[in-house]
DNA sequence: GCAAGGTC
């Protein structure tokens, strides 16, 4: 085999296909190649009645237009006899095939002559050479059920979404939130949470009554434990307690020691993996999925995105157990196993997507905290599925009884008590629901959760248990009143059942996508028709605020969104605290990944400034109008309405300005070395990828780095020549310029001689930088000679201390 | 600024 670079990897073998020699070429997609959208006329939410996007067309394009997939699949085809589609085995993969076909520009009707489609459900030589030998057509009817699936979640979602937003945000000030979103899996997600809120505030408590009885046997005082527990009659219980106490002795009927058994599990699929992790570790699913991912792309587990609890049939348990056997936490276990035999896992259920999650390569705490506790868990878990059922017997602390002894009683109380609410819903029973309920699939179900986090209509407390918020309460009361569907399962359901007929081939794609959208547009209406008995509810648990702009980050003070009012000058306002923000203009500003300003709290912002190679820099709104430190005197020019009202030009500091010692987006953090134009310091860029550079924090000059780096950071290290901060680049394992595919790498950008050939400065009369970030002491020349990288005798910089500079 | 699905 050899493999070729491309947008994705291409490996090219010589084979035999149906009789004949060929030439294999084999590549891949990275999910979905294509996505559903409006087109740009329905993009304006001010020019678009919401109404209109159920009958609005729906254009399909690249869902990662960067990877260039469509363009890797259409060359690739080029002079290809045949296609065969290798693709995961469910809808969503049947859906794919059509996409690929679709790239490689081979018509569709060639299925059966030049398109074929390989079924197989794990990774193993048996299962695709049985595949390649039982090839079948793809499957059009379940593809264009995801098709129909695509432009009903997109409609549904957008229009309710857009009205919701507009309406509620047109009127309220502290709804806390940016976007009031609306979809038919994250609402009855959040319908599951709040339901159990309302149970818990409509709870009433009931007295209940139990009888405790005590008796005295070889001098110790044992409480019986009574089989009926309890009783909600007062009266009843003291006829009970009357006829024991007056009995005053009890007789032995039977004695049995009872043997509890936990059986051994069946294998783990995404779902349970998740429960586990939220409920035991208490690693939230987002989160997990994420270690999960990292612990599949670097050998130790088998892919984490599986329904399946069954393993295959010909699933070798003694190799996968064998790499287990070296880690001192289970070796004894493992060994007991591989040499006295081990057993089947528990039969489970087999989607046919993918094997239960198996760990495949030892691994040590190294990995992490989290990774490898997540990892653990997943050894155990497996060691456990081969185990033996775990028999045992409670606790045993009792003294010798037999049967027909009598003891005599030695008093009979009457406890009271009352019923309790239950607890706020766990995420592990709320991912419980969703399964069961079919909202979300393995991959979605840890998106739709933390949407509706995201979205501040619920909270994470302690024990990983929802709390709804008052906007996720009153969203789902509103819905409630108006019409409840749109809040339950239900709804899910519904549009699962009528695209399965699609999938079936027992209806036509058009007609169903055409009836589901005209029920839900009959929802829209009613719902926009009597969204006053919602707004009733809104009104009572908001304060109205009649305000252009939209919510855009949170303020330090009040933890509420601030409003970007972007008429100039563009300034941001706390509604709540009254007060005013100052930006930078003529750019455009989004909010920065949601970091937080360590020194107030915060929500940052990034600017960027317009045209290309225009730089962009996060801000705190905060320290950017009243900057925290002193003699920081060049700020980055910002206007600022003076007591008269007047705009003038004022201070602002940007990170790339601020002297934190700590936080990750400060000049000191950030910074690389001094500006070889000015007094500034170049600052590392951190959105600037896949096209990574230095930024100067005063004027415009650029210093771009190795490109396609999959990531370059700052270290907390300094060169031992020059001061530079040391940066660690991340290379792409594609294109690495290290030996062996390596692709760490860390270094100076000016001493390190792989780092400094593949840097480039823009914007800059001579390719020459001072070191250091103009604060620290040069050591002298350090290596010692000059390396023609720069000018001896540059007069704009004669400090002496800074004679490294000829260097 | 929107949905839900896929994925290193």
């Amino acid at each position: 085999m050899s493999t070729r670079k491309g947008s994705t990897d291409v490996h090219e073998f010589d084979g035999m296909f149906q009789g004949s020699y060929a030439n294999f070429k084999v590549t891949s997609v990275i999910g979905h190649v294509l996505s559903v959208d409006f087109p740009p006329a329905y993009q304006n939410w001010e020019g678009t009645d919401p109404m209109d996007l159920f009958e609005a067309p729906v254009l399909r394009s690249e869902c990662n237009p960067k990877a260039h997939i469509r363009r890797h699949l259409a060359q690739e085809a080029r002079g290809c006899t045949y296609l065969i589609l290798w693709l995961d085995c469910d809808r969503e993969g049947e859906n794919i095939c059509y996409e690929v076909i679709e790239c490689t520009g081979i018509p569709e009707n060639e299925a059966g002559r030049r398109i074929f489609r390989a079924r197989f459900s794990s990774v193993t030589k048996k299962d695709i050479l049985s595949a390649m030998d039982n090839l079948v057509l793809p499957n059009k009817d379940e593809a264009l059920s995801v098709d129909a699936r695509q432009e009903i979640d997109l409609k549904v979602g957008v229009a309710f979404t857009r009205f919701q937003t507009r309406y509620f945000q047109g009127k309220y000030g502290n709804l806390d939130s940016r976007v009031i979103s609306y979809g038919p899996c994250q609402t009855p997600t959040l319908g599951f949470c709040v339901r159990r809120y309302q149970q818990i505030t409509t709870f009433k408590p009931e007295k209940f009554w139990s009888l405790k009885t005590y008796i005295i046997k070889d001098g110790d005082e044992i409480q019986l434990e009574w089989d009926r527990k309890k009783l909600f009659d007062f009266d009843v219980t003291v006829m009970f307690q009357k006829m024991v106490t007056s009995d005053g002795t009890l007789k032995i009927a039977d004695v049995s020691v009872k043997e509890e058994c936990k059986t051994h599990p069946s294998g783990l699929n995404t779902v349970n993996m998740l429960k586990v992790a939220s409920s035991a570790l208490g690693i939230g699913p987002q989160t997990a999925m994420h270690l999960a991912e990292r612990l599949y792309t670097q050998g130790f587990i088998s892919y984490p995105r599986t329904e399946s609890t069954a393993y295959p049939a010909s699933f070798d348990f003694r190799s996968a157990l064998a790499v287990l056997v070296h880690n001192p936490l289970w070796s004894n276990d493992v060994r007991t196993l591989l040499d006295a035999g081990f057993v089947k896992p528990r039969q489970g259920h087999d989607a046919g997507d993918h094997p239960p999650i198996t760990p495949m390569r030892s691994a040590t705490e190294g990995l992490g905290t989290d990774a490898w506790r997540l990892y653990q868990y997943i050894c155990q878990h497996f060691i456990g599925t081969v185990s033996p059922d775990c028999r045992y017997t409670s606790e045993n602390s009792l003294p010798a009884f037999k049967k027909g002894d009598s003891v005599s009683i030695h008093k009979v109380d009457i406890y009271e008590g009352s019923t309790t609410p239950p607890d706020y819903l766990s995420e592990s029973e709320l991912i419980s629901l969703m399964e069961k309920n079919g909202i979300g699939t393995d991959a979605s179900i840890p998106v739709h959760i933390n949407n509706i986090c995201e979205r501040n209509y619920v909270q994470v407390n302690s024990g990983r248990r929802l709390v709804p918020t008052p906007l996720g309460t009153t969203l789902i009361r509103g819905y409630q009143c108006i019409d409840a569907d749109l809040c339950l399962p239900d709804i899910r359901s519904f549009i699962e059942q009528q695209i399965t007929l699609i999938a079936k081939g027992k209806a036509d794609h058009l007609q169903v996508i055409q009836h589901v959208i005209q029920q839900f547009m009959k929802k829209y209406s009613y719902f926009v028709k009597k969204i006053e008995n919602m707004d009733a509810l809104f009104e009572a648990q908001f304060s109205p605020l009649a305000d252009s702009g939209r919510l855009l980050s949170k303020c330090g003070k009040c933890g509420r969104y601030m409003k970007y009012i972007s008429t100039q000058p563009m300034r941001l306002y706390c509604i709540t605290c009254e007060d005013v923000y100052y930006l930078p203009q003529n750019g455009s500003i989004k909010l920065y990944k949601e970091i937080i300003c360590p020194l107030d709290g915060f929500e940052l912002l990034l600017f960027s400034m317009l045209g290309p190679d225009a730089k962009s820099f996060p801000l705190c709104p905060f320290c950017y109008t009243n900057p925290p430190f002193e003699g920081i005197d060049k700020l980055f020019g910002a206007l600022k309405i003076d007591d008269t009202g007047k705009v003038g030009k004022g201070a602002g500091m940007p990170c790339s300005l601020c002297p934190h010692p700590t936080c990750k987006q400060s000049m000191i953090t950030q910074g690389v070395c001094a500006c070889p134009e000015c007094s500034g310091t170049l600052i590392l860029d951190p959105v600037s990828a896949p096209k990574w550079r230095l930024y100067c924090n005063m004027c415009n000059c650029i210093v771009l780095l190795p490109h396609a780096a999959h990531r370059i950071t700052t270290t907390d290290k300094k060169c031992l020549t020059c001061e530079s901060t040391i940066i660690e680049v991340d290379f792409n394992k594609k294109t690495t310029p290290l030996q062996d595919g390596a692709t760490l790498h860390e270094g100076c950008i000016l001493c390190d001689d792989l780092l400094h050939s593949l840097i480039e400065m823009k914007h800059g009369k001579s390719f020459f930088m001072r070191r250091g970030r103009g604060r620290g002491r040069g050591r002298g020349r350090g290596r010692g000679s000059n390396r023609g990288r720069g000018r001896r005798g540059n007069s704009r910089y004669d400090d002496p201390k800074m004679s490294f500079r000829d260097f």
